[in-house]
DNA sequence: ATCGCAAAGTTGGGGCTCCAGCATCCATCG
DNA sequence: CGATGGATGCTGGAGCCCCAACTTTGCGAT
């Protein structure tokens, strides 16, 4: 706003407002470094961390060797890669970092042939895969259910405490893209049980999916209790 | 992991590690740049990109002039700063990126005493508060609520389409945080016909409250339906 | 013993340069 | 006519440098 303001958030504001008033639609390309560098008058230094911040944002995404585009989809949570390498669940770092013991235990099993999970992982109804289900709890109390859902040939050691991502990166296959779709609805009862809800309570369901490339490779449900779960967050303006 | 990796991120994870397993508590310093360069045998270049990427990740927090530090509580959303600027709801500007029509319209009336809206403001009272009121459909339909409380004498020009942050920086104030609290519960009778919810649905619900320093200067309730709220997002790894 | 001030350290903005690896495109050769 | 190969352009990593603004610290003077 100044005219004290950094030199390189003058270049993201302008794209950023491009982007969100529709002038530059999803996949259009952004001018690259040489070009931001003459377009602005601003250094070359300046035009790149543009380009960064606006990557890190997940307004847009950089292709090696072609250039930035518009994401399709913009990007949540580009940033948080850590919290969700360790844990199927999400939040469950964040529990933790709010000083509550947090544990879980697991078992896996064959499961049998469902639709809507073969659809989830574009595989014939007939390929078997294994069912992880996973209880976390808090203090005691259980906070989270998860349900992971994984071709039979790629589960092999569920039992040990490792993160799909490094487990997936054992065959072989390298985790590029999680995709969650997040909204509530009315727990069933095996859930109610298992959570030891109150009557009345309705639960947040996350469906998350690990993509390989174009090749989903796990899909888990998620299903988190609304009357315990409270997530509190900052964020410096 | 390879030994072709970056660099920087060698340290980030060096870093990151002594974070999340506790031998850097809360509130610890990190390394200047100086002293990273040395210690991990790496450029400036290097080390000052590995203390942005924990910046941005919201592990850590830079201070000018004194140095690097392990922030209290994570931030989870250090980089979505732009989708709050203009909407005091949060999920409008994704809804509007999934091309879905948003429209909004609210009005602003003096509120009489309200213990808790008072307690989370942290004023007396008999402090005189404007009540602003929100209505956001998506392609004609209700999306969301929300109630947003300021005292009085900041509250002038709620009738202007203007941001919150810019509005408040008008009166030289200057937003520093934005903490959110998030649950689902029951929805009361009057936000059932306001959202046009079916019988059962439940609605989460978001406390926001935006500080300056140490001041809180306005807190608002949202209220998303559960059946109609499904947000959607990726994240590269 | 306390105050004030200067020096040293630190972040964040900005500049310039080099290079590896990848994508795209076009021209040339079979 | 089609396939191959090279030139060109792009990103992302990395190095080194300079400077303004701010904090912290310690010294020296009162």
């Amino acid at each position: 706003m100044a005219t004290s303001d950094p030199v390189y958030l003058r270049v993201v504001e302008d794209i950023r407002r491009q982007i969100t008033d529709g002038s530059l639609p999803p996949g259009a390309p952004i001018p690259s470094r040489a070009q931001l560098t003459r377009k602005y008058q601003v250094g070359e230094t300046a035009a790149r961390h543009a380009l960064r911040v606006l990557a890190a944002e997940g307004l847009i995404i950089g292709r090696v060797g072609s250039g930035h585009y518009v994401r399709e989809r913009p990007d949540l949570t580009p940033l948080h890669r850590w919290r969700y390498l360790d844990h199927p669940a999400p939040f469950a770092a964040d529990l933790q970092a709010q000083g509550r013991r947090v544990t879980w235990d697991w078992h896996s099993e064959p499961t049998e042939a469902d639709p809507d999970i073969s659809r989830r992982l574009r595989v014939k109804e007939s390929t078997p895969l294994t069912k992880t289900f996973y209880v976390y709890r808090g203090d005691g109390r259980p906070l989270q259910l998860a349900t992971s859902y994984e071709p039979m040939e790629l589960a092999t050691h569920t039992e040990e405490r490792r993160s799909l991502v490094a487990r997936m990166y054992a065959h072989g296959i390298k985790i590029t893209e999680i995709v969650e779709s997040v909204h509530t609805r009315v727990p069933r009862p095996a859930e109610s049980d298992a959570l030891d809800l109150a009557a009345g309570v309705h639960v947040l369901h996350v469906e998350r999916t690990h993509w390989a490339g174009d090749r989903p490779v796990e899909t888990s449900d998620i299903v988190i209790p609304g009357d315990r779960f409270r997530v509190t967050y900052s964020m410096p303006v």
